[in-house]
DNA sequence: TGTACATCAGTGAACGCGCGTTCACTGATGTAC
DNA sequence: TGTACATCAGTGAACGCGCGTTCACTGATGTAC
């Protein structure tokens, strides 16, 4: 069993990388620390080399996956570097896959109620990645009136983050279906629309 | 300690109800059978003289929950049968009370995450709850293209459970104010003046 | 370059604790006569 | 109406279990000479 320096860091970014994806599948609460040792084919006992308390883990873990769900869906199969609409951000969001794939989705829709729960540290970190996506949303919306843009990107913001967890949690795929489709469509329509006849 | 048949379904009821705001303040494992005893100033041996098992519980307070959520705050203080109009819903539901208060508002934004992650019949049971709502609000749109109305019911019942849990979840109160006041302001702007104007 | 030693990532058993659940018991309620 | 008995809501201790955390230990790594 060897242990470099090197070997550390990798198995710590792996750690929050597991706890990351895992967290947004299962909650806060659906991720022990037996199961997030035995997921990286380590054992219990190693987890307090590479943190504090579950704590620490947990806000680790957060901040990562904050940052890879931030402007959601980016990249397609292929494309790395797809290029960044209003009208991609809005598809990838509210897409299929994005729905049924909650651990490498966007950590703002997928932890909401979670972290509305969560003590400070969580609630700090989550507000400014809140914060951010308002932002890119803005921005992408590059409406003439900034602050009319703001409020669509707050809009559209909540409204894709509630759909998304809507058709989560909802059994009936039609309705599932229906609710990301009538949102995606909506939005393309109203706001791009709006913004480019401008 | 009498028990009369009268006391039983009293105090059954009893702990539905708690279970029912607790579950909705702290999520599907944030309430022990020992708390919610206690909340009802008995011993946790006794809970099994009313539910099978901790499931069953979860599935009837659920169905409790989403019920005395529904056409979420209806009633302001005083009147009770508060005339129940698209404005009205969306005030109240995007209102700070009700942000700040979970435990007695709506289930289905409260527990959107927490569902989700459920089994099937908790999830089936949220299910009619949704498309429930989703009548109810296109009935209030009243529009004359009905599935124009239902698009629009679809669409602000989203952004509302949406900016409710990111109003829940920021730490920041400005910006959590904030994404309450615009979602309101855009969805009585846009779809209630557009349903008048018809 | 080769040897001796300190470091420390990872092991695996153990800790106290709270969980959901079970159970023998109590005593007021409701029923039979 | 009064007495004898069955029922069963609620009690409180105990169950096995998984949790987060601790700890003595192992053995490859990296350093000192």
């Amino acid at each position: 069993m060897g242990h470099s320096q090197a070997e550390k860091s990798q198995t710590h970014d792996e750690l929050v990388r597991i706890a990351a994806r895992r967290f947004r599948e299962l909650g806060f609460d659906g991720l022990s620390i037996a199961d997030l040792m035995n997921q990286a084919g380590l054992t219990q006992g190693g987890f307090y080399k590479h943190f504090a308390s579950r704590e620490d883990l947990l806000l680790e873990a957060l901040t990562a996956a904050l940052k890879d769900g931030e402007a959601p869906r980016k990249k397609k199969q292929g494309k790395s570097p797809a290029k960044l609409s209003f009208d991609a951000v809005v598809d990838g969001y509210l897409s299929e896959s994005h729905r049924d794939d909650p651990g490498t989705g966007c950590a703002v829709g997928a932890l909401m109620n979670d972290v509305g729960r969560a003590g400070a540290a969580a609630r700090k970190l989550y507000t400014g990645q809140v914060e951010r996506n308002f932002r890119l949303l803005d921005q992408l919306l590059g409406a003439a009136d900034s602050s009319a843009g703001r409020a669509e990107a707050i809009l559209a913001y909540s409204a894709m983050t509630g759909a998304v967890g809507l058709a989560r949690a909802v059994s009936d795929r039609n309705l599932s279906n229906e609710i990301l489709i009538t949102v995606r469509n909506y939005l393309k329509d109203e706001f791009q629309a709006k913004s480019q006849a401008k």
